[in-house]
DNA sequence: TTGTATGCGTTATCAT
DNA sequence: ATGATAACGCATACAA
C-alpha cells in the first residue's frame, strides 16, 4: 500500500490556530465543560478547518474505536443483507461504525477475513459462520475480542448466539400445510456445503457436522408436526441442497424423479422456493392448488408479498446482535437470544381439493 | 463507549518475550529481511501469543490503514449488495478492509454516515449517493480523502465516476420491445425521492435535481429508440416512482387508470417488475403475451432467470470502483469508467400476436 | 543487519 | 478551568 498523503489537521494545528491548548481541546471533544470564550474560539476554527479527531490515535490510548466487525457468508443474499442492515442501523444509532466482510460462501475466504480482522481495530465482532461447527477457523484470533454469533446456535461455547426459533418455524409451517389437508409434505433443506450425501437428514442428525444449522432445527419441527398428526416419516420427501434459485429447480426435479405426489413443500429461502415453483410449473403442477408452498423469509417492506411464509425478524436480529455485543464490550454479562417466528398465510397455500384428500 | 480492555500484546511485549528489538520486529512485519535466527525466535513467540500489529498505530504514522469506506443507499437492495460484494472481493484480494454504511434511502442518514466516516481512518471512500446532485451532503468532509462515486454520473466534478451505459440500456430495451411488434411501451422510472410530481420526465430533464440519475439516461435511450422507429413520445406512458415491489404495483394501477393499452413495459429493477407483473396479472393481463416486460438487473448465479433483462455488471462495478480508488490512493491519475450493458432475452417478452398489431 | 531514540495524534496526569 | 508533558503502539532516521 502506498503512503497516504493525509494532509489532515491535527489537534496541534487547531491548538495553534485557536490559541487554546491541546488539553482543553481534548476535554472539549470529550464533552467536558470549558470556558465559553474558549468554546467560541474553538468552534470558529473547527468551522474553518473541518477538523475531526482521529479515531486511530484515540484507539491507541486504550479507548474503544467505535468500530465493530461483521462477517456474513454472503452479502448478496437478502437474508444476510437484512441482518447487516439491522447491524448497521443499531451501530449507527450507537455512534459506531461497521467493518464488513463477505465470505462469499467459502470457508477459505472466511478464514482470510477473520485473519485480517484480527489485526484490526475492532471493539468486537458479529460473526455469521459459513463453516461447520467443528471447523470454525482460527478462533484463537478472536482471543479477548468480544464476540457474538448470529443466525446460528451452539457454535462456540461461552459465546452469545442470536438466532430464530427454527424448531417452532418448521413446526408451524408443517402444521399449516397439514391443516390444509396436505399430508405429503416435502422438506427442502438448505446448507452452504451439503453435509450428507445420502439426502436423509434423520440418519445424520447426530453428526457434529450438521448440528447447529438452521435447516436442522426446522427439520425437527417438521418431524414433530408429522408425529403429532400420526404421519410416518418418509425420507424420500427430504431433499438436501443449497440456498440458490437453481437448487430449488433441482429439488423439484429430484422430487419428481422419485415419483412422489407431494402436495406441500417447505423451502428454506425465497430463492429456493422461486426455483422450485418455476420448475414445478414447467412440470405442469399448479401452485398452490396442486402443491402449496411455505418458505422462511423476512417481510421487510414487501407490501405485496405472495408467498405463504414463516416470518423471520432479520433486521431485529442484526440490531439485537449489536446490543448483545455492546454488553460484552462494556464488560457486562450477555446471553443467547432466541427470536420468535410467525406464520403468515398468503397466496401460495390453500386447502387441498376434497377429491384429492385421502 | 466504555473503556476497552484490550489485553492485547504490543510490539514491546513481543520484543521482551523474543529478545529481539522492536525495530527488527517492525522490519520483519514490513517484509524486510532479517537474520534467520531472529526470524525463528519471532515466529515462535508469534505462535504463542497470536500477536498482530495494530492498524491504528500504523495509521497514525501517516501510513495507509488498508481500510476503505463504502456508502450505499440500501444494503438490502440486491443492486447495491452486488456492488458491495464486488467492492469487498476486490478489497480483500488487495489486503484491504471495507467499512460499510447503509443510508437506508435517507439523505439524513447518509449525512450522518459521511460525518462519522470523516473522523475515521479511511484511506479512501466509495460513495453511492442517495442524494440529488445539487445536494450532496458535507462534501467538505471528504477534503483530501480519495473519493470514487459509483453507479452515478456527473455528481462531483473532478471525481471519478463508475457507472453503466444507461442510455444504451434504455435503447436496447426499447428496441427489443419494438422488434416484437410492441409500440405502446411504458417506462417506469425509479428514484429514491420523486424528483418531479407531474410524472413527465421529459419536461423536467433540464432540472439539476434529476440529471445524473440512472433512470434519466435509460429514459433518453428509450426516447432515441422511439424516435428512430418514428413513434411519437407520449408522456402518459411514463410513470415516475420508487424502487420497491409496491412501486411496481402502483405503476400498474396508474397505467391502467390512464386507460392505456400498453403492450410493453420497461422497469428499472427486479422488485418493480415483480410488483408490476403481479398487479397486471390481477388485472387479467397475461405476461408476456399481452404485456412484455424488460427490466434492468445483474444476473449473478441466477441460473434459471425468467425475466428478459438488460444485464448490468454490478460485481464488476464494485471491483472497478476499488481499483480506481486505489489508483487515487497511490497518487495516480484516475478517470471515469462506463461499463457496457447487454440484452438478455428470456421468458417475459415475446412477439405480439399478429392480430393485435396495428 | 541491529538497536536507540524520536515522532505520529490523542488522552491522562499533574501542577497551576 | 487551563496548560505542559508523559504515555499509547508503531515506524524510521541514524548510529553502531
Amino acid at each position: 500500500m502506498a503512503p497516504n498523503e493525509k494532509a489532515q489537521y491535527s489537534i496541534k494545528d487547531i491548538s495553534r490556530l485557536s490559541g487554546v491548548s491541546i488539553a482543553t481541546l481534548s476535554r472539549y471533544f470529550n464533552g467536558q465543560s470549558i470556558r465559553p470564550s474558549n468554546e467560541r474560539k474553538i468552534k470558529k476554527i473547527l468551522d474553518e478547518t473541518g477538523y475531526r479527531p482521529s479515531i486511530a490515535a484515540r484507539f491507541i490510548k486504550g479507548h474503544a474505536s467505535g468500530v465493530i466487525g461483521l462477517i456474513v457468508p454472503d452479502i448478496t443474499h437478502p437474508f444476510f443483507a437484512l441482518i447487516a442492515e439491522g447491524v448497521m442501523r443499531e451501530a449507527r444509532e450507537n455512534g459506531q461504525l461497521v467493518l464488513c466482510g463477505s465470505s462469499e460462501g467459502s470457508v477459505e475466504i472466511e478464514k482470510q477475513i477473520i485473519d485480517r480482522f484480527s489485526q484490526s481495530i475492532l471493539d468486537g465482532l458479529i460473526y455469521i459462520p459459513v463453516a461447520k461447527a467443528e471447523n470454525i477457523p482460527a478462533i484463537e484470533s478472536f482471543r479477548n475480542l468480544p464476540l457474538v454469533i448470529t443466525a446460528r446456535k451452539d457454535i462456540i461455547r461461552g459465546v452469545p448466539h442470536i438466532y430464530h426459533d427454527g424448531e417452532e418455524g418448521g413446526y408451524l409451517a408443517t402444521k399449516h400445510l397439514l391443516s390444509l389437508g396436505r399430508r405429503n409434505i416435502a422438506f427442502i433443506a438448505s446448507f452452504w456445503d451439503s453435509p450428507c450425501s445420502n439426502k436423509d437428514l434423520l440418519e445424520n442428525l447426530d453428526r457434529p457436522s450438521i448440528r447447529s444449522r438452521s435447516s436442522v432445527d426446522r427439520f425437527l419441527g417438521y418431524l414433530r408436526a408429522l408425529k403429532e398428526a400420526g404421519i410416518p416419516y418418509n425420507p424420500d420427501f427430504v431433499v438436501v441442497t443449497g440456498y440458490g434459485h437453481n437448487h430449488g429447480v433441482e429439488a423439484a426435479s429430484i422430487l419428481k424423479s422419485r415419483f412422489l405426489n407431494c402436495n406441500g413443500v417447505i423451502a428454506m429461502t425465497q430463492a429456493v422456493a422461486n426455483g422450485f415453483t418455476a420448475q414445478a410449473k414447467r412440470f405442469g403442477y399448479r401452485i398452490p392448488e396442486d402443491i402449496s408452498v411455505v418458505l422462511f423469509d423476512a417481510n421487510e417492506s414487501k407490501a405485496d408479498y405472495t408467498f405463504t411464509y414463516i416470518e423471520l425478524h432479520l433486521v431485529t436480529m442484526g440490531q439485537e446482535s449489536v446490543r448483545t455485543l455492546n454488553r460484552l464490550i462494556e464488560g457486562k454479562e450477555a446471553h443467547d437470544t432466541r427470536l420468535d417466528v410467525e406464520l403468515r398465510v398468503k397466496e401460495t397455500s390453500m386447502a387441498l381439493h376434497p377429491a384429492d384428500q385421502p
